[in-house]
RNA sequence: CGGGGAGUGGCGCAGCCUGGUAGCGCAUCUGUUUUGGGAACAGAGGGUCGCAGGUUCGAAUCCUGUCUCCCCGACCA
């Protein structure tokens, strides 16, 4: 993309209304807009960096099978009234009525519609095990929306339902997505820890929160050393198909400690001593196995093998998109700008024409263009006849991952300029070895 | 929802107390000189001061109402 046909507008200072520094950069590298309390419009740099997270969320849902579908956005209130919902949600729900005086709300999570769904279309113990998500925009009409994307009021979340014929079913099942979780959140960059969270009424140990670690999240959270470790996607491989392995791979994950402030064991940190580490963090996911709740309250049942009838057990599975894009930036960033994760940058590489008035400098940065573009490599070209140090400074804030100069000196030498925006590193290379290393 | 604060060109702010034709920085546009980490000079455009009433010869400024946004708290992906 050249920048000079796209809208992205940085500013230098910060708005007002901006209180952490993720809010900050959010704004100043032009990724969203306020357009309502809590409610952002995502200007095209913030789209893609949305759509790179729910990308990489969609591929880890399917690897472990759940089904993608999509529910709107607008649900009628039946179906909460018939999961008895619909009055105990509260102000939190945003109500709306149509012209013919029906009752709809605006979906703050779809537990209710997806098990009538989900009733209307199973009918035998052969449909079952089934997972299905969806990535869809939801609303909840928070008493204080606050921290940008990170609390607002219309979020992107991707949420998904498992639905089992008994417990043990619904432990894989809710196995699987645990899996899933953590590779989607080391996908991206970042440490998330699972950390043991209010039970349903089934009991047990079926809820944890996935918290990322940042300076300015929300909660107070303390764990064990261990997970200050980064880890890869690669770290979290376990065949999901293998039951037993599966469940030694979640007892590894949860083995060492790991608790928000209202969770805290001061016994068990007690025994931890020096390896007790205490940071902030940000909920990014909550996975949950609430058992007949819904599948109950909605009448959901299936023939079982038997012959007789059996009520299916749910669990709900959530992460929260766009409070992603507000995590990780918290996560990773320095004094100039967003620092971002490869996986998830909006682009890889931008390319820097430093003169745009030189007709060399021209040449040389369009055919690198042309070239990265036909590579596949997704490239952020400032073609703009403007000086370069408010090209770096754009660059910089926006925080592509790697930034490729070229100007009249390097032409001179017959080299071009790659820098590593996350380390600072930088090298004179010839476009060709350049072009390689970016391909 | 309780407490506090703020609405003035795109962004950041001053002006308000003590009414008298709206100002600064950044950004934008034009020209010139520049050109490897947010250039300099000259010029230009852009605001019915959140909205509605009121007081007054006259309101950004005083009064009343109202809307919106932000911060702290209790609640939440």
């Amino acid at each position: 993309m050249r920048l000079s046909r796209y809208f992205l507008p940085v500013t230098r200072e910060t708005p007002a209304d901006a209180e952490i520094i993720s809010h900050k950069l959010m704004l100043r590298a032009g990724l969203v807009r306020q357009t309502s309390a809590g409610i952002y419009a995502w200007l095209p740099l913030g789209h893609r960096v949305l759509k790179k997270i729910e990308q990489i969320v969609r591929e880890e849902q399917d690897r472990v099978g759940a089904v993608e579908m999509l529910m709107p956005t607008i649900q009628s209130a039946d179906y909460w009234r018939e999961s008895g919902r619909y009055d105990a949600y509260g102000p939190e729900m945003l109500r709306i009525e149509d012209r013919q005086g029906r009752d709809l709300l605006y979906g703050p999570t779809n537990e209710d519609m997806i098990t009538a769904l989900f009733r209307d279309g199973a009918k035998s113990y052969r449909d079952l095990p089934r997972m299905l998500y969806h990535i869809q925009w939801k609303f909840r009409d928070e008493m204080r929306p606050r921290f940008g994307v990170m609390r607002g009021r219309e979020f992107l979340m991707k949420d998904a339902y498992s639905f089992d014929l008994d417990e043990a079913s619904g432990r894989i099942s809710y196995n699987k997505q645990f899996v899933a979780y953590l590779r989607t959140f080391a996908r991206m960059g970042l440490r998330a820890i699972p950390m043991q969270a209010d039970t349903g009424p089934i009991g047990g140990d079926l809820s944890h929160e996935f918290i990322i670690l940042a300076p300015s999240g929300e909660s107070e959270v303390f764990f064990h050393q261990s997970w200050e470790e980064a880890r890869s996607a690669g770290d979290y491989t376990v065949d999901i198909e293998d039951t037993a392995a599966l469940q030694a791979f979640v007892d590894s994950m949860t083995a060492d400690y790991a608790a928000t402030d209202e969770k805290r064991d001061e016994a068990r940190e007690a025994e931890l001593g020096d390896t007790l580490r205490q940071s902030r963090g940000v909920e990014v996911g909550h996975i949950f196995f609430f058992g007949d709740k819904y599948s109950k309250a909605m009448n959901l049942k299936v023939s079982g093998a038997d012959g007789g009838m059996v009520t299916p057990l749910m669990g709900s599975y959530g992460v929260g998109v766009s409070r992603l894009v507000g995590a990780i930036i918290e996560a990773s960033h320095d004094e100039n700008g967003i620092v971002w994760p490869e996986p998830v940058a909006p682009y890889k590489v931008g390319l820097i024409n430093m003169r745009a008035d030189d007709e060399a400098c021209i040449a040389t940065s369009d055919d690198l263009y042309a070239k990265l573009e036909a590579a596949g490599v997704e490239v952020l070209y400032d073609d703009r006849d403007e000086r370069g140090g408010a090209k770096f400074a754009t660059m910089d804030v926006i925080g592509l991952p790697w930034q490729l100069i070229v100007g009249p000196r390097g032409i001179e030498k017959g080299v071009v300029e790659l820098k590593n925006r996350a380390t600072g590193e930088h090298e004179e290379l010839s476009a060709g070895t350049a072009l390689g290393k970016l391909a």
